[in-house]
DNA sequence: TTATAGTTGACTAAAGTAGTAGGGAATTAG
DNA sequence: CTAATTCCCTACTACTTTAGTCAACTATAA
């Protein structure tokens, strides 16, 4: 089982989009700034979150990414899933073959680990992340120092 | 946060240690036939047990491993910890800074799984699992098959 | 004194992470 | 139309970690 930078950037992501959405496409772009996550990074992630049908495209100008269901049926298990194989702590994968062909005398113990945080991630949604005040302060601030360096760019063009 | 091998065959370890022990020491030899562990795997493994006091050793012939502590005060973050840096599942380390020196998006999330996890491998002693009907029998298993190599090393000896 | 068993450090192949680079292909604003 | 925008795809790379191997050394019991 891992849990890397892949997975959070995966999930940061999703909620970003989920945040910032009134049913316009939000460009990798605009994330990758918001975030600060390498542009084509990101672009790896959402071919695979594309494929597993958790967003869908729009291309050309004014394009991006949409949610391609209601944040509240998307749950952070699947956006892990998504991108990082698995959240799976047995390492027979679930065969329970791992010790010379048999039963380890672990596997319980990572079977139950797995379940417990399969539930735990299975239980938080997209919506419910959103609603949560934490999120809501950390939005809010990205969105401030956002149009700050847009007024500093227009500033900057304006005077060049 | 990863959960590989590493940490796995340190608790499978700790586990044969707590099973085997009739409060004489354990060798890693012995642990290694009976896991299938790579002894020079299992010798880096408890270097660094010892050194978190999970196990004494005792050099000679004869001598071996002993958990340091009752088995029932063990628990199995303890273990994955000594072997595995931690379990966090953050990426700033709890010290929430790791997006551009601000709190990311989904800190909280990523504090609430460590705690969850955290919690429910601190629930779980090595004395536990010894109790566990599923161990028991793995376990049985595993000393049945120990006893079986040694008649046909016996056997091997007498006829060569 | 010799075989046993822990102690330590250096080394390695393979895999995975976190990117970078660069070319396409679709679409739309101008 | 055309040029800019945005997604799409493949290949490459530096780095870290894993899961080991190997060899030399030290303590100790029989
Ligand atoms: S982890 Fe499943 S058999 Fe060992
Ligand atoms: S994970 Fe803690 S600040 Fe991002």
């Amino acid at each position: 089982m891992r849990l890397t930078t892949k997975g959070r950037y995966a999930v940061t992501a999703m909620l970003d989009l989920a945040l910032n959405a009134e049913n316009k496409p939000i460009s990798l772009a605009d994330i990758s700034r918001r975030q600060d996550i390498s542009l084509s990074y990101l672009e790896q992630l959402f071919s695979k979150l594309r494929q597993q049908g958790l967003v869908s495209s729009v291309r050309g100008p004014g394009g991006g990414y949409k949610l391609s269901r209601d944040a509240e049926a998307i749950c952070v298990a699947e956006i892990i899933d998504a991108v990082n194989e698995s959240i799976d702590a047995t390492n027979c994968g679930g065969s329970g073959n791992c010790s010379d062909g048999q039963i380890c005398l672990t596997h319980h113990l990572w079977c139950d680990l797995s379940d417990q945080i399969h539930q735990f991630l299975s239980s938080i949604s997209l919506a419910g992340l959103v609603a949560r005040n934490d999120v809501r302060e950390v939005a809010e601030r990205q969105n401030r120092e956002r149009d700050r360096e847009q007024t500093l760019e227009f500033i900057g063009a304006g005077g060049a």
